[in-house]
DNA sequence: AACCCGGGGTG
DNA sequence: CACCCAGGGTT
């Protein structure tokens, strides 16, 4: 962005916020503390959700001091229902340090006041700049997503490290006369405006300075993985081989994960049976000599398989038995091919 | 960098 | 149900 478009996104984003911006409890004080107070409540934790908590928590600590000598039980009365309850303990700890370190006086750097306990990067940089006035950065989930349309950023943002781009942007384009409200003007139109799904572009302030609107990428952006957590699933897998040496296999589900695809029966690890009783009542079977095939995992893209191996002798006429000749002709997923050649290999020992 | 930490609102 | 929310601490 030109320097031209750089002072005029500024001045229009600033403008915006100070003509639309909601009528919010802590936004009719500068008290450092009592911003610092709504900040913590508000990480994580939606704006309406807060107010309530806001209002009741600064009546009963309506200071630094009496934040600093509250009991703990009473304190964590009031966060009660909140959520993320260490938030609470470590302001606490924070407003005690400010006691004591700091003449009840909340720092003015950067520096200073991030060794308090609980004041992240995010919460350091939107209490310099909204209760003192000072040009810091306050990268929040909405600050992100807001730049990253503006600026074209394709920087993940669910990895740390993009956080540092988006800082910097913020370092470069804030409005140095008003911080504040151009820190709250960004994730104001983050929460209002430039949301995650169907964002209001006709409603933007800024929409003619927005690389992302120009090239109507708008729901390309912001760039973020999914960060679903790998599933990890633990089965016992069991080859069973009746008298004439062939083998039981069943057909997964025509849906989901290796779709039709076929398998030894396995048996997700409980507690309360052994899997071998489950095998045999499933599939009626008689189950002779059993002994150990290697373990082994499997890695999905989502799901970890841990699995471990048996070969039992059984019998039953249920279920499809099929000889080796028919299970080469079968789709088998690799874990399974894995477990097939172990059975083989067990079985030439005993040959 | 991954993981944990609560609870509620939303498509 | 998955995702998201004015994130930070711990490992």
């Amino acid at each position: 962005m030109s320097y031209k478009y750089e002072k005029e996104f500024r001045q229009n984003l600033v403008e915006w916020f100070e003509n639309e911006k909601r009528d919010l409890p802590w936004r009719k004080t500068k008290d450092p503390y009592k911003i610092w107070v709504s900040e913590v409540m508000l990480q994580q934790t939606r704006v309406d959700t807060v107010i309530p908590y806001y209002e009741n928590f600064l009546e009963k600590f309506p200071t630094v001091q009496h934040l600093a000598d509250a009991e703990e039980e009473f304190l964590l009365k009031q966060w009660e229902g909140l959520g993320y309850y260490s938030r609470v303990r470590n302001l606490q700890a924070g407003v005690r340090e400010v006691v004591e370190t700091y003449n009840s006086i909340v720092p003015k750097t950067r520096k200073e006041i991030s060794t308090l306990k609980g004041v992240g990067p995010y919460t350091a940089g939107a209490v310099l700049s909204i209760a003192y006035g000072v040009p810091e950065h306050a990268v929040d989930g909405n600050v992100m997503r807001v730049l990253s349309r503006v600026l074209l950023l394709e920087d993940d943002i669910a990895q740390p490290k993009s956080k540092k781009v988006f800082e910097k942007a913020v370092m470069d384009l804030i409005d140095v006369k008003k911080p504040s409200e151009f820190n709250q003007g960004l994730m104001e139109l983050g929460a209002l405006v430039c949301t995650p799904t169907s964002p209001k572009c006709l409603l933007c302030p800024v929409r003619d300075y927005c690389g992302a609107f120009a090239e109507g990428r708008t729901t390309e952006l912001p760039i973020k993985t999914k960060k679903t957590k790998v599933k990890k699933l633990s089965y016992d897998v069991f080859v069973v081989e009746n008298e004439e040496g062939k083998l039981l296999l069943e057909k997964r589900p025509e849906t989901g994960l290796l779709a039709n695809m076929w398998q030894f029966p396995m048996i997700e690890q409980a507690a309360e049976y052994a899997s071998t009783v489950e095998l045999s009542k499933s599939y009626q079977i008689e189950l002779g000599g059993q002994s150990e095939l290697p373990s082994l995992k499997h890695i999905f893209s989502h799901i970890v398989w841990n699995l471990n191996s048996f070969y039992i002798k059984g019998e039953s006429t249920k279920g499809d038995w099929f000889t080796l000749e028919q299970i080469a002709e079968l789709p088998l997923p690799v874990p399974m091919q894995k477990i097939l050649h172990s059975y083989k290999i067990e079985r030439c020992k005993i040959d």
